[in-house]
DNA sequence: GCGTAACGGTTGTTCAACAATCCATCAAGG
DNA sequence: CCTTGATGGATTGTTGAACAACCGTTACGC
């Protein structure tokens, strides 16, 4: 075995690093397409069609399609059999249940701030700190990614690659609800400071209290979610 | 609006009936591709060629390659580029990474415990019962499906759809671990004591009591699973 | 023993075709 | 007027074949 890499190693070497790993079209497709839709380009509603996109990106639609199920694998969009694919329209149900979701990982993950290293730990400071400047600037574009960055640095207080890549896909279809929020200032400045408290509360390793805070902070945000969201469809 | 069916409405009508939703041939594919792996059919570093599978299965290599999207994007399967799709041997971080997902997220669930519906708290206990039937019949194979049972409805405490369904791919891929463990027996059965403690935690509400013993729990079994493990392969 | 060049087999991707299904349109009937 | 049923066009679901790109192995020369 000696002179051999392991390949927990040979993972860390191209480990943040994927444009090193060849990747498969279909995932290059669906990477792009994922963006997007997070970009809120195609609204929730549309149909992608095979055939104008698979043009338009100058795939073929097989593997178009090897795209679309794994973007369908995730949520971000679904697939109506004989129909096609399209951006999901988020119902209530599905917002409550994506805080449900979060609540659990993130206010366990904030549980952890104590074991976890300094190093996660400064992390979500560093994205309040983000979010802060960026509103400074009053670019609230900006304190939206911080504050997605925030969140997900609460996550990795866990420690665990499959919660971080669980945060990202939970995030991510989140965004398909943010659509809905028109005013980004009057959404994000309330939770700037409370953002700010829990991370000091992090950094201190209080990990309990920093969960209690977060679950309000979480409830807050989702009844503010849906109250949007209702204003704009009714029952969906 | 009168006279309508909401969509919330109209989604509850085909809840549980998912023979009532057309399926793709990708998707039952996969289905089956997932259950034969998780039966431990295809041992870890098995390669699945497309042209020996399509044949078998009377598919395409189209359609195939669909299936194994979805079972790479579960980690059910690894996708290493233009040389094929392969069962994956789980590292001892991939182990202790699982368990660290399920202690955040059953630990988590279990505290719900007390807002959990009685229905969902019943499951639990019913499912522990179910395991202990089956150790009296010395069906251990049984036993281990009610103890997969058991988490599974563990997570369900927390009254989300995500969490369901994280539940059921982190034990499914869990279970890529499992094919090390050969005596059944001596695996599950000092776990069935603490699995009815647990669960009678649950039931009467005191769900921070139940998180602390599933924590545990859960920390005593990676460690016997991770010895099982490095029994067999030393380093990978 | 070691580098290397050719080879066979497998995957990555595309294309074209056909069946199955859905949607819109329109006609008929109460 | 509204509902029901039939028609046709468009899109998806799935297949088969084709070719390029790539990997692992084997054979060769040094």
């Amino acid at each position: 075995m000696a002179g051999t890499i392991s390949d927990e190693i040979a993972a860390s070497l191209v480990a943040g690093r994927p444009e090193l790993v060849a990747v498969s079209t279909a995932e290059r497709v669906a990477g792009l397409l994922r963006t997007r839709i997070m970009e809120g380009l195609f609204p929730p509603g549309t149909r992608l069609s095979e055939e104008a996109l698979g043009q338009a990106l100058g795939v073929s639609r097989n593997t178009l399609r090897e795209a679309f199920r794994l973007l369908c694998h995730e949520r971000l969009t679904v697939h109506e059999m004989n129909r096609g694919i399209f951006v999901p329209k988020l119902a209530r149900s599905d917002v409550s249940d994506l805080y449900r979701l979060r609540r659990l990982v993130e206010g366990g993950a904030a549980r952890c701030a104590a074991r976890a290293p300094t190093e996660r730990r400064v992390a979500v400071a560093a994205a309040v700190t983000d979010a802060e400047d960026a509103a400074a600037r009053a670019d609230w574009l900006a304190v939206r990614t911080a504050d997605l960055h925030f969140h997900q640095a609460l996550g990795a207080l866990a420690g665990s690659d499959r919660v971080d890549e669980l945060m990202r896909r939970a995030l991510a279809e989140l965004r398909l609800a943010f659509y809905a929020m028109t005013d980004l200032e009057q959404f994000h400045r309330p939770f700037m400071e409370r953002n700010r408290s829990i991370a000091e509360l992090v950094v201190a390793g209080r990990g309990d209290e920093a969960e209690c805070e977060l679950s309000s902070y979480l409830a807050d945000a989702e009844a503010q979610l849906l109250a949007a969201h209702e204003a704009i469809n009714g029952s969906s």
